[in-house]
DNA sequence: ACAAAAGTGTTACCGTTACACCCATGC
DNA sequence: GCATGGGTGTAACGGTAACACTTTTGT
């Protein structure tokens, strides 16, 4: 940081945006939580749920506090996005207003859908399938794009999936989840399980579940401890 | 963003931190430029090359404007980093500041080493190799671990190698560039070669080049129009 | 018995790895 | 001629992709 003249300096009111999304595992739909705006400008627009930073708090705990309005979840991932921070991305910048620039650091969010309860109030926030996310408010559709495709390519290196599945799950559950997210023909189910076993850091509780007819599958459970030495290894979950 | 009376909200200052690498091909050395700051806090510290972002500017422009200001430099690769924000990062949030926060948006940068002039000013601005980086002010050192790991991750799925190197080089000179920053032990030479070409997007210009005894090597050239129908595809440079 | 769901096996193919080897030049 | 740097070839191995097939349940 150098020599500027400090009456050059813009101030910044900082923002966070969440883009959060969730996998509804009956129906196989992928949703995002948005909520509408109760104050000027885009006064009832649709956008993604956010909050000014207050004093003393960091960035992600603005983003978990905007969470925690909107939703009582458990389990959840979240991490940093990107940063959106252009003059002109906020009507309030009009120079009449001081020149306050505003800011939005955006948040990337997967929570589990089964639990997640919808806090009803004011700003009534919903789930949206991805294909039907209406026109946003701001830049939020082109934050939206940007979360969706983090969201794709986190699923195939990381193993957010188990943040969200429950505790127990069938190999066909996670089979669903990761087809819901990443399309039908990212792998045949045959394949996927192979690979996934073979990781060896999914471990079979012997606990058989039906689902109507068929054979009773086995519930098993992501083991922390044997995925540990695969960190941040080059590998892809396929 | 929502109803929390505007008394609350952090205002807040915007730095632009840069973690800017380049490649010595000469002695394959990987450095790091580091600037002395000229202002408390952490006078004459070593820090990353910032600035605090001005009325209007954007924060890539911003971050384009302390590298010109640092290098002269027609050839490099940009891009944002991560958003560094919490309350206490900087000195100059003490109370009697009134408050004011500063966060800080870095980005990450490759730069053709060759090229890069540097601009002798008060901040002296120098090259430090990787490994002997001292002690910087803020959490300069962690960003800067932060933008290392970029680096190196980048560097196995893009192509910005090619954004960094002349027009026109050798095999050689392009496996020497990755071994600089991956290691020794990423590939051996033979292989790295044969997966390089079958990408395609490398075209031999026919032109020899010795470097004192030896047989003469092709010069190469990277194809922007072959290299398209790869991108955003996962792979792998190595 | 038969359909549905879960789980196993098979095979062809392709990329990776770790080498050994050949080629062209300067001294 | 021989060291040096550049370039080619190959064989073992392991993962992937596309299938067919078997097992266990409900009705």
């Amino acid at each position: 940081m150098n020599s500027v003249t400090s009456k050059d300096l813009a101030n910044f009111k900082v923002g966070v945006d969440n883009v959060i999304f969730s996998v509804d595992t009956q129906q196989n739909r992928l949703l995002v939580l948005l909520s509408k705006r109760l104050k000027t400008p885009f006064l009832n627009s649709w956008s993604l749920p956010g909050t000014l930073v207050q004093e003393g708090e960091s960035l992600e705990k603005a983003a978990y506090r905007t969470l925690s309005e909107l939703i009582r979840v458990n389990n959840l991932y979240l991490e940093q996005l990107y940063t959106f921070g252009g003059p002109n991305r906020d009507p309030r910048e009009s120079p009449e207003s001081f020149g306050v620039r505003y800011l939005s650091v955006s948040y990337f969010a997967l929570v589990r859908y089964e639990e997640a309860e919808l806090i009803q109030k004011s700003s009534s926030p919903s789930w949206y399938m991805i294909e039907k996310i209406p026109q946003l408010a701001f830049d939020h559709n082109q934050i939206l794009e940007y979360g969706h495709q983090r969201l794709k390519s986190k699923l195939k290196y990381s193993p957010i999936a188990f943040d969200v599945l429950p505790e127990l799950f069938t190999l066909n559950d996670l089979y669903q989840f990761y087809i819901t997210i990443l399309g039908e023909n990212f792998s045949d189910y045959s394949n996927f399980r192979n690979k996934l076993l073979k990781l060896g850091f999914l471990s079979d509780t012997g606990i058989k579940v039906s689902k109507g007819a068929g054979r009773p599958a086995s519930l098993y459970r992501f083991d922390e401890p044997s995925f540990t030495p695969l960190k941040d290894k080059p590998l892809l979950f396929i």
